[in-house]
DNA sequence: GCTTGTTTAAATGTCTGACATTTAATAGTC
DNA sequence: GACTATTAAATGTCAGACATTTAAACAAGC
């Protein structure tokens, strides 16, 4: 595969890396196959070599390459993509179309996750954190029918304050996996119109009632509401069934 | 602070960068702090500037270090460092004694993610990660009494066998923090040798029912399972209550 | 005296060209 | 046919000069 679809470059390794890496995201190359050489792409780009390296080198640090001397650089495998690095999460984030795979697969981690982050939350909040995932709801509301891409940032901040309430310094990281995860919802949502403005409501309402928890200090119900927050999503990916929420 | 105390280098951008992460995980330098600059480690190790460039792009990459032209380069708040990057927990697995926050944190985190995880791999297993889970812990039971450093390692294939069986990416990429988080944990029981015989038998048998429970697909009894082999340990850091298990 | 602007030094970032090393394919030899 | 040199092509490394950014020192002006 070449280079030729991909737009121009106005400067730096960063841009240049990330160009590349949605190049890779979007399935533009196959697993295995090997990537253009540092010189193909110097010329490409009309950059010299020094921010090619600089740029392949974030790209194999976040597993997305492999490069061998002699050999040459080659694609590799999903399975080895490092989805935690918060270079990989900005990468994705401004993805036009990410596989439907890796939205899946993210999304039924949150699913899985968000109910025990969340009654860590419920735990371990301090002022500070109900603070700041009530200045995110109430964004969210004020948002909710009007500006859709501010909404989501509303939407974000809400569930990153969750994870950040939990004070576990592990769990604070995968904050970072929110942007794309709830972009990607986003876009696909749009698709289906009437559903994205029936289910607000529901959707504002299944906050509120998370936001509630974590601040009466209300463990369980923490977890419970999480778990109804993503429960929608979840049944619309497949990721569980429809009637039965898995704990509850 | 300088970089006397820190050991000779042979050779390799990748050596020298594990080299000073470890000096920094150990806590030789603060928050804050400035970082030697690139012609003094130069001089100190006898390497091309290239190399340490390459060792600090490394260290930036994973939120050790903040680097700015004409500023210099400066050590970032542990709350940055990218914990989940397999390059630190490289780093992590041979360090002598780590930060004991940072253990009890992992070990926190551990403590609430793997009853879900355990439950998912008892939803999802197949065949292959049974046997994977069985060899495990034959090698567990074979190197009990004998080889401390063997049983470790079969410790950790055994939980990286259940994040594999779940198989979801993003939780399948977390098996990296199991190999310095057990390691550490072998360390702090050798300190109290008799608890460490004690408990092995008693360890053992717990492990044995998690993999009882994920081979006859229980999920209930598998979380449970799971919540009990780390109940020891998180009862001893303090991280819950001694007992009521959270959820049983 | 305080601010503002200029200069200077020092750090990281970048470019360039040559060379080293590794790998895979190829041709040659027994 | 199997093994061994040879060669070509890729990434990796080095060294030196230069660019850019930052912060501090310093001077001028109100």
């Amino acid at each position: 595969m070449t280079l030729d679809g991909l737009p121009p470059h106005r400067g730096g390794a960063d841009e240049l890396a990330c160009l590349l890496a949605r190049a890779l995201l979007a399935g533009h190359w196959q697993p295995g196959d090997a990537f253009p050489r540092e010189l193909d792409i110097c010329a490409h780009f009309d950059v010299s070599r020094n921010q090619v390296r600089n740029a392949l080198a974030n790209l194999t640090a976040t597993g997305l390459l492999e490069r061998t001397a002699g050999r040459g650089t080659r694609i590799r495998s999903i399975d080895d993509w490092h989805l935690l690095d918060p270079l990989m999460s900005a990468w994705m984030a401004g993805l036009a179309d990410p596989d439907p795979q890796l939205v899946r697969e993210i999304l039924a981690f949150r699913y899985s996750a968000e109910p025990v982050v969340t009654r860590l939350a419920a735990e371990a909040a301090e002022e500070a954190d109900i603070a700041r995932l009530e200045s995110a709801y109430q964004g969210m509301t004020r948002t909710a029918c009007t500006d859709r891409a501010q909404h989501a940032e509303y939407d974000v901040a809400f569930h990153d304050a969750i994870y950040q309430a939990s004070h576990n310094l592990v769990w604070r990281q995968m904050g970072h996996l929110l942007r794309p995860s709830i972009i990607a919802l986003i876009q696909r949502s749009q698709k289906s119109l009437h559903r994205l403005e029936a289910g607000l409501d529901d959707s504002l309402a299944r906050h509120a009632r998370v936001l509630d928890a974590i601040r009466r200090r209300a463990p369980d119900a923490a977890e419970r509401a999480a778990r109804d927050v993503l429960q929608r999503t979840a049944v619309d990916l497949g990721i569980v069934a429809d009637h039965a929420p898995a704990n509850g």
